[in-house]
RNA sequence: GUCCCCAUCGUCUAACGGUUAGGACACUGCCCUUUCACGGCAGUAAUAGGGGUUCGAAUCCCCUUGGGGACGCCA
C-alpha cells in the first residue's frame, strides 16, 4: 500500500519550529516511500481559529518548501460528513447524548483529584434512560469501551499500551452541534486514507482513544509515529506562549530555508555522523524508525552555523538573489553599491545571517557617517597620516574601471608599505578604518575594489582630514 | 494525584552485547593572517544512581531519581 501522510495543524497561530519540524518529518516519510504528503487545517474550533494564521502557517510551508500533494482541506468545510458518521453512532449506540452540564463536571473532576483520583467523566448518561433535564443542550459522548487495552506499534517509540478502564467517554460533538477534534481527526484520516500519522508527542495519549474509534467505524488504524517534542534554552517545552518563534521569524532575520530545513531534520534525527543533508539526501536517508525518543532542545548556535555553511555552499548568484529583500528592508539601494555576487562572495565567510552580511555591508552602499571611535584613535592618527597620503596617490593612478581590481589594490597598497618600510597592517588598517569606518572588513584590497574608486578616494581624503587634526 | 512516555559530553547526536564511548555546535590553545572571519591542528567534556541477566552491558530486565506529556464541550 502506497504510504499517505499528512500534516495537521490547527490554526490557531503560526507556524513555528516544533510544528515545522513534525511537518517536515511527515513530508520526508511520505517522500522517502514515493507516497502523498496532506495539509489539512485543523479549525474545528472556530473561536480560535483564524484566517490570518492559516496563511501564516501556509506561507511557512511554503517557505521551507515542504509542498503539499492535497489538500488544503478544511475541517469546517467537513460539516455533513461528521454529522453523517455521528447519527449513525447515535442510532447503533455507538454514542449518547449526554445532559451533565460545565458546572456539574467542574465540580465532579474537583472532587476525583481531591480523593486522588484521575479527573474524568462519570458515564452517568452513558446506559440512562432518565427523562433529560430542562433547558440542558447535550452533547454528544462516544462509548469507549470499558474492558481490554488498546495496544499500538508506535513507528518511533515502538509498543504502546493503555487500558481502557484508564479513559473516559469523551465529548465527540458540543452542545452547540461543532464536532471536537479527536473525532474528526478519525474521520478525516480515515476518509483520506491517511496510512502513517506523524506527529508530536503530546498527541500519544490520544492515540488510544482514537483507535477505539477507528474501530467503531470497523477500520483499521493506521501506523503511528509520535515525535518528540523540541524545549526552549530553559528546558522548557517550546510551545506558543513559550518561547516559539515562527519560522517566518528565521525568514525574516535572514536564515536560509535550506539551514532551517537541515538544523531541524538534525534535531532528533541522525544519519551516522552526517552533519549537512541536501533535500535529496534527507528524503533518501530518512527514516521514522531512526526517529530519537527524547525531547531535544533547540540550540541557535547550531543554527547559525549551519546557516553560514549553506551561505558558503550556495551559488553566489542565488545568495545574491536573496539578498535584494535583505537590502531592502535596510533601506539600501541594492543597485548604490557593488555587484551583488561579489558582495556574497567577500562577506559570507564573515557572515552568519543575511541580515548580518548587509549590515556588515552598509558602507559599501552609502556614506557612513558614524566613526568606531577606538578604531579611530588607534589607527587614525597622525602617523596614519603619510601612509594614507601615499595609498591614495598611488590609487588615484588606477583607471576605473579598466584598472581597478583586487590584484592592482593590493600592489598599490603593500608598495606603499615596503617604501614606508611599515607591516602592511600598519598600511592597511588605516585605510580600512578610512573607509569603513571600523576596523573590521573584508581584505582591504577586495574591500576596496567593491568599493569603488570614486568613494574610496572621497574616503581616504575624509579620513586624511582627521589624521592632520589629530597630529 | 492518576496514566503514558523519556534518560550518552553544556547542546545536537553515533554506538543497534565486545570501540582507547566517535562526530558536530559551543568553549580553550596553537597555526594561517593586513583586520574580522574562514580554514587547519590540538584540548576540556558524557553513558543519572542502584540492582540484576551475561564470559562480556551505554546497549537487555527491575527499582530509584530526574524530566516531559496527557487527564477540556482546545487542538
Amino acid at each position: 500500500m502506497s504510504v499517505v501522510t499528512r500534516f495537521a495543524p490547527s490554526p490557531t497561530g503560526f507556524l513555528h519550529i516544533g510544528g515545522a519540524r513534525t511537518a517536515l518529518f511527515s513530508w520526508l516519510h511520505a517522500r522517502r516511500h514515493g507516497g502523498r504528503f496532506i495539509l489539512r487545517v485543523e479549525d474545528t474550533d472556530r473561536d480560535r481559529s483564524t484566517e490570518e494564521a492559516t496563511r501564516a502557517i501556509l506561507e511557512g510551508m511554503h517557505w521551507l518548501g515542504l509542498d503539499h500533494d492535497e489538500g488544503p482541506y478544511f475541517q469546517s468545510e467537513r460539516g455533513e460528513r461528521y454529522r453523517e458518521v455521528l447519527d449513525d453512532w447515535l442510532a447503533t449506540g455507538k454514542a449518547y447524548y449526554c445532559f451533565r452540564t460545565k458546572e456539574e463536571l467542574d465540580e465532579l473532576r474537583e472532587a476525583q483529584r481531591a480523593r486522588g483520583e484521575k479527573p474524568r467523566y462519570d458515564g452517568y448518561w452513558r446506559d440512562n434512560d432518565e427523562t433529560p433535564p430542562e433547558g440542558v443542550t447535550p452533547c454528544i459522548r462516544f462509548k469507549n469501551p470499558l474492558e481490554g487495552e488498546v495496544v499500538f506499534d508506535d513507528r518511533i517509540r515502538g509498543r504502546v499500551a493503555v487500558a481502557n478502564a484508564e479513559l473516559d467517554d469523551l465529548v465527540i460533538c458540543r452542545s452547540d452541534g461543532s464536532p471536537t477534534y479527536n473525532f474528526c481527526v478519525v474521520v478525516d484520516d480515515y476518509d483520506m486514507g491517511v496510512t502513517d500519522v506523524v506527529r508530536g508527542d503530546d498527541h500519544v495519549s490520544n492515540t488510544p482513544r482514537q483507535i477505539n474509534m477507528l474501530r467503531a467505524l470497523d477500520v483499521e488504524p493506521p501506523n503511528y509515529a509520535h515525535v518528540p517534542m523540541i524545549l526552549g534554552p530553559d528546558g522548557k517545552r517550546l510551545s506558543k506562549r513559550h518561547g516559539a518563534v515562527s519560522v517566518m521569524q528565521y525568514a525574516e532575520e535572514g536564515y536560509l530555508a535550506e539551514a532551517l530545513m537541515n538544523y531541524l531534520v538534525r534535531l532528533g534525527w541522525a544519519h551516522g555522523d552526517q552533519e549537512i543533508f541536501s533535500r535529496g539526501e534527507m528524503i533518501e536517508h530518512f527514516d521514522l524508525g531512526d526517529v530519537n525518543h527524547s525531547a531535544s532542545t533547540f540550540n541557535p548556535e547550531k543554527l547559525r552555523w549551519l546557516n553560514q555553511q549553506y551561505l558558503k555552499s550556495l551559488h553566489p548568484d542565488d545568495v545574491a538573489w536573496r539578498l535584494r529583500y535583505y537590502l531592502e528592508q535596510a533601506e539600501i539601494d541594492p543597485a548604490s553599491g557593488p555587484h551583488l555576487a561579489d558582495l556574497v562572495k567577500a562577506q559570507r565567510e564573515r557572515s552568519t545571517t543575511l541580515v548580518e552580511l548587509v549590515e556588515s555591508s552598509r558602507f559599501l552602499f552609502q556614506d557612513f557617517l558614524e566613526w568606531d571611535e577606538k578604531a579611530v584613535r588607534k589607527h587614525l592618527g597622525g602617523a596614519a597620516t603619510e601612509p594614507l597620503e601615499r595609498v591614495r596617490a598611488e590609487l588615484a593612478g588606477l583607471e576605473f574601471p579598466e584598472g581597478w581590481n583586487a590584484a592592482a589594490i593590493h600592489e598599490a597598497i603593500s608598495g606603499v608599505a615596503q617604501e614606508l618600510e611599515l607591516g602592511m597592517g600598519k598600511v592597511a588598517q588605516p585605510v580600512r578604518v578610512a573607509v569603513s569606518g571600523t576596523p573590521v572588513s573584508p581584505p582591504i584590497d577586495t574591500t576596496l575594489e567593491l568599493l569603488g574608486r570614486e568613494r574610496t578616494l572621497y574616503r581616504l581624503d575624509r579620513a586624511i582630514g582627521r589624521t592632520r587634526e589629530a597630529a
